[in-house]
RNA sequence: GGGCGAUUAGCUCAGUUGGUUAGAGCGUCUGGUUUACACCCAGAAGGCCACAGGUUCGAGUCCUGUAUCGCCCA
């Protein structure tokens, strides 16, 4: 074995014979409980990014560890179509390339050159996952525009028209003019901006004076027929009724009184433009307002507004508005304005409120189940609180605008008679019209967002509504994870959904991910080139150690600060293992018996291999416990507490005495002890850094080359009965513990002099409990070893007429003699600030137990308790004050 | 405006239903050519647990308020 691990040297040999032998293929088996995931399908346009790892390896945990437990796993992998994003790149791909524009081709050749385009530069982030090393089924790839998927789109699109649930209406929606395309409320995103509060005075019509009224989009008042006011609000009273002349175009409009208008807000009178504003296209409803569109798709303006700004883009138009009114004196004031602006997710652009005809889905019957199934525990959230914002939602869920204008999608099959124009949704075209039995039709243009088709993902992949064994096996899947700023998207969703069409919940718990920032705590972006690529960071440290660092680094519920740095604690930890496992390979062949303990004895095992068994079992269960709660950043803490701070620091060092002994069956026992406790935790990593462990698995000979690690079992902590025959107490473990402390102090004392720890040099040690004693005793060799001792004497009744340094156990004391150089003041400094330390202690316990009402309110344990600790403080102070008195230079 | 979360060592974070002397990694300092590992070993220093009240025998932990930061919704 190489000194140091090299991930570059099994990563994709693993990888693919892990594939090649389809431990990752998920089959029909009535034999096993089956355990399924479906991936959150990445953009088929993406490419991978520190989010996609922290989710994609998490999701591997889950699925590693579960089939581990002896179930069939399934992990669907996949990607979904990305409407916008997907037709925006190709179309802007085929304008740099061949400077035509999708007009050019046309819908049917445009959408070959898309699915060219795919076949071509799509799923790379499918590819890149593999090196990141997930058990995905790729045998069971899908994508949301494939035939299965597609038809699962149709039957639900057409399932809910039947039952009244999508309509077609003409509504106020929110439009991306980048992409010329209706998007949902969802897919806006509303960010802070600085603007002006423009103050405009319209006429009043008959009479004199004028009405003031304030706004944030001037170029909207060209389509005013409107001015309200609040009808309490005095100042605008004697108005309602009458009307005011719109400045520019010389328009009479109403002045009416709504209850909607904010007294505070401008001047208290707002202008009223249904065709642009939901709130005045409400408004409008309830005055029977004229509705007048005054702009194009792209958001320029229409012919509706006078020659002089037909034409003109919307903001080029509201700087002709401001300089037009400003020359003709309408304008009364201009204030600095923040306030919030929606921008469309993908264009990028501000969104356009618009009065459009669309497709919707009614939320409100599909929301009740879903809300219901996870407020009564049916589906669990990780972390919880994520239930509330989820309850929000569902609770003031509004319809949901599905169809937008792009060619890239699931065409919506719906059909209008060319003759009567009724509408047939079908998958096919219809015979004929069933009210004019006309023949000929055409197909509605628009597509289906993209989510549309998402949020049937969980079964949409085993090919519902074909009823199939897969589906039957697979449905419900039982762990989703995903980030939190999809839970509207796509959770809720896929709860409605799988409530309304399978009948089931799709999943039973739902991990929100963590969202991974730099290290100054900024978001990752492109602009601020702060997103590593994690195929240079596996390159650099290996798949393992990004793996498990996202894992460390991930705290329960925030934000990750991350670095590349920071993957030096998953290379320096896959290291650590492997030389756990190199140190192992160079004592010689794998025990025969490694796999149990059966017929050893307490009375076989050195104090440490008991020690190093029960925390063996302990953990076991620990770390179980945290996969469980999906605690995943405690199960990455726990093995490296264990594997480190205690197998490596402690077993290892105490194993190396018994191994360089004389002694052969102890050698024996303790190599067999070492690859038990060896091979569990090679089992437990497992999970999160698969390679390294499958690699060392197979190097130890655990199993032969051509079996693997996936294929082992979980650990299970040991029986009452083993732990009794191996004498795993936890008495016992607090005895090594304490020895070890001792062993602490008897190092320090040795720095505390600089004597180098290749010194060998002799301790005493003077044991104050009767079992710490008779522990030591069996110990000899090991606590000689772990603190490199030329000598060790144990003695009860010690008391120093020799130059000595020495330290205070709570079950002992240690000494180092050191004739002639211990500096007396400063060990009576040393030792008098210990026993002021321990005197605080003591009088703080005093206190305690002298309080009345602790005595009487505090548990009987506690108070015997803190009982138990005065006298041992007590004891503590007596020794301290012993080595003083004793002290000699 | 409403909601959620955070505030603990120089930095990044743990801290279970309130109960020993608040922990870890990184960084810093001191030693180390110990035959698994310098991607390492041994040791050390470093904390008014944001602030102010309250509940309690007892608060980093529970309650109220304040401040700062972040996110979501309107």
């Amino acid at each position: 074995m190489a000194k140091a691990y090299n991930p570059k040297d099994c990563e994709e040999k693993w990888y693919d014979q892990w594939d090649r032998k389809g431990h990752f293929h998920g089959q029909v088996n009535n034999d096993k409980e089956s355990y399924t995931i479906v991936i959150p399908p990445p953009n088929v346009t993406g490419v991978l990014t520190l989010g996609h790892v922290l989710n994609n390896t998490l999701q591997d945990i889950l699925i590693r560890w579960q089939k581990m437990k002896g179930k069939e796993i399934c992990w669907v992998p996949g990607t979904d179509h990305a409407g916008i994003a997907t037709q925006a790149k190709v179309e802007a791909y085929l304008t740099e390339e061949e400077s035509l524009t999708r007009f050019d081709f046309g819908r049917e050749k445009f959408l070959e050159r898309v699915w060219e385009w795919k076949e071509k530069y799509g799923g790379t982030i499918i590819r890149q996952l593999r090196t990141l090393g997930v058990c995905c089924d790729w045998r069971r790839e899908r994508f949301t525009l494939d035939e299965g998927l597609s038809n699962a789109v149709q039957d639900v699109f057409i399932r809910l028209y039947e039952k009244g649930l999508i309509y077609k209406g003409k509504r106020m929606i929110n439009w991306c003019p980048k992409s010329h395309t209706a998007i949902s409320d969802e897919e806006v995103i509303y960010r802070t901006s600085k603007g002006s509060l423009w103050y405009i005075n319209y006429k009043i019509n008959e009479g004199s004076g004028h009405i003031t009224v304030a706004t944030t989009r001037p170029e909207t008042m060209l389509g005013d027929t409107g001015i309200a006011v609040n009808p309490d609000d005095e100042r605008f009273k004697h108005l309602i009724g009458k009307s005011a002349i719109l400045p520019l175009l010389d328009r009479e409009i109403p002045i009416f009184a709504d209850d909607y208008v904010d007294k505070e807000f401008g001047t208290g009178a707002v202008k009223v433009t249904p065709a642009h504003d939901p709130n005045d296209y409400e408004m409008g409803r309830r005055h029977n307002l004229d509705v007048i569109n005054v702009m194009n798709e792209d958001a320029s303006m229409n012919d509706n507004v006078g020659e002089a700004y037909t034409g003109l883009d919307r903001y080029e138009c509201r700087n002709k508005i401001i300089k037009d009114l400003t020359e003709q004196g309408f304008i009364e004031k201009i204030e600095d304005y923040e306030n919030q602006i929606g921008y469309s997710e993908r264009g990028h652009v501000p969104v356009e409120p618009f009065l459009s005809e669309q497709w919707f889905v009614d939320m409100k019957p599909l929301a009740e189940p879903a809300l219901k199934a996870v407020n009564d525990g049916r589906i669990r959230f990780h972390p919880e609180r994520w239930v509330k914002t989820y309850n929000h939602w569902m609770e003031n869920i509004k319809d949901w605008c599905i169809s937008r204008q792009l060619w890239w999608g699931h065409r919506i099959p719906a059909y209008y008679c060319d003759n009567c124009k009724a509408v047939t949704v079908s998958k096919t075209q219809p015979e004929s019209c069933t009210k004019c039995s006309y023949k000929e039709f055409h197909q509605d243009e628009d597509v289906l967002d993209t989510w549309f088709s998402s949020w049937l993902w969980p079964f949409s992949v085993f090919d519902w509504p074909k009823e199939n064994e897969d589906l039957s096996h697979f449905y419900p899947t039982q762990s989703l994870v995903t980030g939190p700023d999809i839970i509207f998207f796509w959770v809720a969703r896929m709860i409605m959904s799988g409530l309304e069409f399978m009948g089931e919940i799709p999943f039973k718990d739902v991990y929100f991910t963590s969202i991974i920032r730099d290290d100054k705590g900024r978001k990752l972006s492109k602009s601020l080139n702060n997103s590593p690529d994690p195929l240079d960071v596996i390159e650099t440290y290996g798949a393992d150690a990004l793996r498990y660092t996202v894992i460390y680094i991930a705290p329960v519920g925030q934000d990750i600060r991350y670095s590349n740095e920071k993957c030096e604690i998953g290379r320096n930890f896959a290291n650590k293992l492997w030389n756990a496992a190199r140190f192992r390979q160079i004592q010689g062949d794998i025990s025969s018996n490694w796999q149990n303990l059966d017929g050893l004895s307490s009375s076989d095992l050195r104090p440490d291999d008991r020690w190093m068994l029960a925390r063996t079992t302990s953990e076991i269960e620990r770390i179980t416990q945290s996969l469980t709660n999906f605690d995943f950043h405690s199960y990455a803490i726990q093995l490296y507490e264990f594997i480190w701070n205690e197998f490596c620091d402690w077993y290892v060092e105490s194993a190396k005495t018994a191994f360089y002994s004389e002694n052969e069956s102890l050698k024996v026992t303790v190599l067999r002890v070492y690859d038990f406790v060896f091979s569990h935790i090679l089992r437990l990593m497992h999970p999160v850094m698969p390679f390294v462990t499958e690699e060392l698995y197979g190097a130890l000979n655990y199993i032969s080359d051509d079996d693997s690690i996936m294929l082992s079992e979980w650990p299970s902590p040991f029986s009452a009965e083993t732990k009794t025959k191996l004498g795993l107490t936890s008495e016992y473990e607090t005895l090594v513990k304490e020895k070890f402390s001792l062993i602490k102090m008897g190092r320090n004392l040795r720095g505390n002099y600089n004597i180098p720890y290749s010194q060998k040099i002799p301790y005493i040690i003077k044991p104050t409990d009767e079992k710490f004693s008779a522990m030591l005793q069996q110990d000899v060799d090991s606590i000689m070893g772990l603190l490199n001792a030329g000598e060790i004497k144990f003695d009860a009744d010690y008391n120093s007429t020799e130059s000595v340094t020495s330290a205070i156990g709570n079950f002992g004391l240690i000494f180092m003699p050191l004739t002639g150089v211990i500096d007396i003041e400063s060990e009576r400094n040393r030792l008098t600030k210990q026993k002021n330390e321990l005197e605080g202690f003591l009088a703080g316990i005093s206190k305690k137990l002298e309080n009345e009402k602790f005595l009487s309110r505090a548990p009987a344990e506690v108070v015997q308790k803190e009982r138990e600790r005065l006298t041992e403080f007590a004891e503590k102070i007596d020794h301290v004050n012993s080595v003083l008195k004793d002290l000699h230079g």
